[in-house]
DNA sequence: TTAACTGTTGGAAAC
DNA sequence: TGTTTCCAACAGTTA
């Protein structure tokens, strides 16, 4: 093969550890140019959180040692990539572009538009799955019509004939790298460096033109306190450690999702781990799902009684595959227009409502809890996800599921749309699971993990000295009890903006009426009728401001709940539609 | 074609 | 403290 000058876009894969983007781009590399481009769209957009840009500038930062140790570095080209790829291939005399494949829609948008502009200058293409286990396409084909499967059984069929025909393959980390010299960077001159998005940045001498910025630089406001879990591969590598050998490997054999905690007072600890804490790394590529995969079928091996799918972990990287492979068929799959697996549910858009449902002012102190971690830390349990997203939705406020997942990809370290938007239809009841008569109770549920409310008392400190007895519903606690708790309800945390028992019953009347008014229409796709008719073009991995409750939404709240109430409660009263 | 089966993680009551 | 049963009844897949 010649020996060409070639770029390596990082995108997401911020590892070193089993790339096949990286290593196909060092074979046959006379140069090797690792760039990553701090794409505006995303950096200053407002749509990616200062926690999650926290945690990508750090896991920049190791991977640029991890070059440095190799005698390479990272180049940060900070600008649009459609601008910033041109002009870094013509300083270069680039001849190759190789980057691993990304099959989020703005990716695919992104990447068709510099294959073509790559094209245009005789520049090759090359690319290579790795952020999934397997090839999607590949994948997909499996399936019968080569349409995505809205069923995780019948996906794990489809999968397994996958991992026989092209079993998993680790990659080893490249042991040398082409050198990124001094006089490369010159070449690209300032013209890049000063595209930067942020026109506040501090001046940098030429050596730091295209490192990795300080939050400083970008103007980005501190991470909130509270966070504490630190991107990069480095990172990600050693909590995957610490899972595999806790309890010699015991914990992972027996790890079971749906029995780990969603109050969890200390998530990311060594010896409390209640989940792995691991969504994060998978999300940006800073651990490989296909060495995590690996790596647990080790332990498993040596553990013959271990968990399965889908509890099991391995269950847990199945699912990640799963909306990876559902997101990367179906179009719109990030929307409820005109995406064909969505139920088309008319949800209601009051700002108010989703507005206290953001801020943790629902007067639900479990949802008001966890809406707090999520902005404090960036991350939350997964059970935890589905309490607030069915709270959202079909629950009780009847609010988008697409609001809520807006809120989740600003806040979460770990948002991943495939991942992310998937939860929020299943939750929802508009795709993957349709029993919308099972509510999750914001009262009941954290009961069974947390009686005494350790964890709303850590993250809605106005609460701390409420009896447990009213600790999941503080309205109810005497006024002698408030004053003693020194949290008076309605003044200093809020009365609750709706009523559970009644809205969730009446909201389960709506979800009947709209499942009816699917089936009548054909029950197929959905978008068929509704909306948008501008048409084309999508988190749990667990392992995927204003804080607590201020003053003053009492009285709005209020009226809310009332307005609420008078919605029709039985669903006897209501005649079903049949078709 | 129809019917049975299955579905990661509900709540409340009964034991 | 933990398991079983009912509640009222969904859709997608499979036999």
């Amino acid at each position: 093969m010649p020996s060409q000058p070639t770029i390596f876009w990082f995108r997401k894969a911020l590892r070193l550890h089993d790339n096949p983007a990286l290593l196909a781009a060092i074979d046959g590399a006379s140069k090797l140019y690792p760039v990553f481009c701090l794409d505006p769209w995303f950096v200053s957009s407002g749509r990616v959180g200062n926690n999650r840009l926290h945690f990508l500038l750090q896991s920049l930062q190791d991977l640029d040692s991890s070059l440095r140790a190799l005698d390479s570095r990272l180049i940060v080209l900070r600008g649009d990539p459609e601008v910033e790829l041109p002009r870094a291939i013509r300083a270069w005399n680039a001849e190759r572009l190789a980057y691993e494949i990304d099959t989020e829609p703005y990716a695919k948008i992104r990447d068709a538009k510099i294959n073509e502009m790559a094209r245009e200058r005789g520049v090759q293409v090359v690319t290579r799955w790795g952020h999934t286990l397997t090839d999607l396409d590949a994948l997909l084909k499996r399936h019968p019509g080569g349409k995505p499967t809205t069923t995780y059984s019948s996906f794990l069929n489809h999968l397994d004939k996958q991992l026989k025909a092209v079993p998993l393959a680790v990659l080893n980390k490249p042991r040398q790298l082409p050198p990124v010299v001094d006089a490369d960077l010159a070449g690209l001159g300032a013209s890049a460096a000063t595209s930067a998005s942020s026109s506040a940045a501090p001046a940098s001498d030429a050596a730091d033109a295209f490192g990795v910025p300080s939050a400083a630089a970008l103007c980005l406001g501190p991470a909130t306190s509270g966070v504490i879990l630190r991107g990069g591969e480095t990172e990600a590598l050693a909590r995957m450690e610490a899972c595999l050998s806790q309890q010699g490997g015991a914990w992972v054999a027996a790890f079971e999702k749906p029995s780990t905690s969603p109050t969890e007072i200390d998530p990311f600890g060594q010896h409390t781990r209640s989940t792995t804490c691991l969504s994060p790394y998978l999300k940006f590529g800073c651990l490989s799902a296909r060495v995590l995969h690996e790596r647990v079928a080790a332990v498993y091996a040596a553990h013959p009684k271990h968990a399965k799918p889908p509890t099991s972990l391995h269950g847990q990287v199945y699912w990640r595959e799963f909306y990876y492979a559902c997101a990367h068929g179906t179009p719109n799959y990030e929307m409820m227009a005109a995406n064909p697996i969505c139920r088309q549910i008319p949800w209601e858009d009051d700002p108010e409502l989703l507005a206290a449902w953001r801020e943790a002012r629902t007067g639900y102190p479990w949802i008001d809890a966890a809406m707090t971690q999520l902005r404090e830390e960036g991350w939350i349990h997964h059970l935890a996800r589905h309490a607030v997203a069915c709270f959202l939705t079909r629950g009780d406020l009847w609010q988008s599921w697409e609001k809520g997942a807006e809120v989740f990809e600003e806040l979460l370290l770990d948002a991943d749309p495939a991942i992310n938007r998937g939860n929020w239809m299943w939750l929802s009841c508009s795709c993957f699971f349709y029993q919308y008569f099972r509510c999750y109770s914001p009262v009941a549920f954290p009961k069974k993990y947390d009686k005494d409310g350790a964890y709303v008392r850590k993250w809605l400190p106005q609460l701390k000295d409420f009896p447990a007895k009213y600790i999941y519903e503080p309205w109810k606690a005497p006024i002698a009890d408030q004053k003693k708790a020194n949290c008076i309800i309605g003044q200093d945390y809020p009365k609750p903006i709706v009523n559970h028992e009644l809205v969730s019953k009446a909201n389960m009347d709506r979800m009947n009426k709209a499942y009816a008014a699917h089936k009548a229409a054909g029950g197929g796709g959905g978008g068929d009728e509704g909306g948008g008719d501008k048409g084309d073009e999508g988190d749990e991995g667990d392992e995927g401001g204003e804080g607590a409750g201020g003053g003053g939404s009492a009285g709005a709240g209020k009226k809310r709940a009332l307005t609420q109430q008078k919605l029709p409660m039985s669903k006897k009263v209501l005649p079903r539609v049949e078709p």
